[in-house]
RNA sequence: GGAGGGGUGCCGGAGUGGUUGAACGGAGCGGUCUUGAAAACCGUCGAGGGUUUACGCCCUCCGGGGGUUCGAAUCCCCCCCCCUCCGCCA
């Protein structure tokens, strides 16, 4: 959510942000509700004031003995005109939230300009490119032939998309997952939590899933209750409707959880393997930060990311998102994307934001920056670290070898108990 | 799921229709005292919004939403959450 009086004052400055962005939005429309209701708002008020006047000189008359029963007979009649305006005035608050809660975030002024994801912006690679001279295998092939992913079943039990890991694919997952929370809270400074899977109304719309991005949950039926899709959710609304104090800040948690997404309007694409399930395992990191800190944390929020796929080493790039591509609630994104060697291409494994205060707005974060000063809106980033899934997609074809073994990175070998995962004899 | 109790400011905790935005504590902030600190004492101290060049003025907020009333933290209705006991369950 955007500061009202900033679109108020300050027009052109969003203005210029959506044009940026390439999105359209009503923004006259939403000028002209402000300027109304405040006009009605200051009647209202005026009202409001004479009414306040009136009934404590009616307390004083009915203590003293005395008739009131002119003023409270006047009164009715004000009673009544402030209802009838009261109510042009909700309606009017209603257009403007609902507005509000559907403008897009102002990217950074360092975001890159452009019109979609082909104008994003590559910032670093890292690692080497493996070599297959018999042409990589895919991932769900080599897990196939592993009799380590079972997408059939899964399918049978659950539907499509859906993925039953088996042995030491599921050994894998849950390495996969201890490592990544391990290197982060023992050389990032992050606190691990776990959180619940399932948020309600109110935390999704925190963090700005909702109201836009309702098709793409699964909705708990009869509740106002959703399967989370990212740990973000969870975490980032822990500290709703808080004042934290300075020296919390900055905040940093990691998370695991399992991420559910309904996907709609995805068919079609990457039907194949875990890249695109419904049900997937993530390491999300967190951090609530001061406001003038929020873009170096940014950049060490990358970094961390970064490191779990160079103790993987994974090769992979990281990708600076630009303004046509820039997701509703973000201010500036960068993407970590890993080398798929049968995508012969490099896939998304990360996505790692500053929100400013977006979130914070939304979801009433705040905290004091000194004893006694006043509250201000912290700011608000999350990252994965990393998609655990495509993780292990990405090990499997890096690490595939000619005689359909795979070798497990080193880093992952004291999670594993094993420095290699086998086919199963014939 | 059933019964009972409860949700008040940064925290604890009063307050059941008329100067209560809220007593009293604590924390914080400013000050007196002190070489310094502690203690003591004095003062200050919620959030959001409208309006104003500004000082200020005004409105709203006591879990959320409706209602009654000239007037509601206080009365009525619905919902949510927390605690205790019972049931169920891992």
């Amino acid at each position: 959510m955007l500061d009202l009086r900033l679109i108020r004052n300050h027009p052109d400055v969003i203005r210029r942000a959506l044009a940026r962005r390439n999105e359209d939005f009503p923004l006259d429309e939403l000028l002209s509700a402000d300027e109304e209701w405040r006009s009605h708002l200051a009647r209202v008020e005026q009202l409001k004031a004479k009414r306040n006047e009136a009934s404590e000189a009616i307390g004083r008359l009915k203590r003293e003995g005395k008739d009131a029963e002119e003023a409270i007979v006047e009164m009715r009649a004000v009673a009544q005109e402030i209802s009838a305006l009261e109510a042009r005035v909700k309606e009017l608050e209603t257009k403007i939230h609902d507005l509000l809660m559907v403008i897009p975030n102002i990217p950074h002024e360092s975001v890159p300009d452009g019109a979609s994801e082909e104008d994003n912006v590559e910032v670093r690679r890292w690692g080497t490119i493996p070599e297959f001279p018999n042409g990589p295998k895919p991932h769900w092939e080599i897990a196939a032939e592993l009799g380590i992913v079972d997408f059939e079943r899964a399918a049978k039990v659950a539907g499509a998309r859906y993925a039953f890991l088996r042995g030491a694919g599921a050994r894998l997952e849950r390495a996969l997952i201890n490592f990544m929370i391990d290197l982060h809270t023992q050389e990032h400074g992050y606190v691990e939590v776990w959180p619940p899977f399932i948020a309600n109304a109110d935390s999704l719309y925190g963090t700005a899933q909702l109201p836009k991005f309702g098709e793409d949950m699964f909705r708990i039926e009869g509740t106002d209750s959703y399967l989370i899709p990212t740990a973000e959710v969870p975490v980032t609304n822990l500290h709703r409707d808080e004042i934290l104090t300075a020296d919390m800040l900055p905040l940093k948690y990691v998370a695991y959880s399992a991420c559910f997404r309904a996907e709609a309007g995805a068919h079609g694409r990457d039907t194949r393997g875990l890249i695109r399930q419904h049900q997937f395992n993530k390491v999300e990191l967190v951090q609530f930060v001061r406001p003038e800190d929020s873009y170096e944390a940014l950049e060490s929020l990358v970094r961390d990311a970064e490191a779990v796929l160079q103790r993987l080493e994974l090769p992979y790039r990281v990708v600076e998102i630009c303004t046509g591509d820039l997701g509703f609630k973000e201010a500036k994104k960068y993407d970590p994307e890993v080398w798929m060697p049968s995508y012969n291409r490099y896939v998304e494994i990360s996505s790692c934001s500053n929100f400013e205060d977006f979130q914070a707005r939304r979801a009433n974060i705040r905290f004091r920056p000194a004893p006694g000063a006043k509250v201000e809106y912290v700011h608000t980033l999350n990252g994965s670290g990393l998609a655990v899934g495509r993780t292990l997609a990405a090990i499997l074809e890096n690490y595939q070898q000619p005689d359909g073994s795979v070798v497990i990175p080193d880093a992952l070998r004291p999670y594993m108990g094993m420095d290699r995962i086998e086919p199963p004899a014939k």
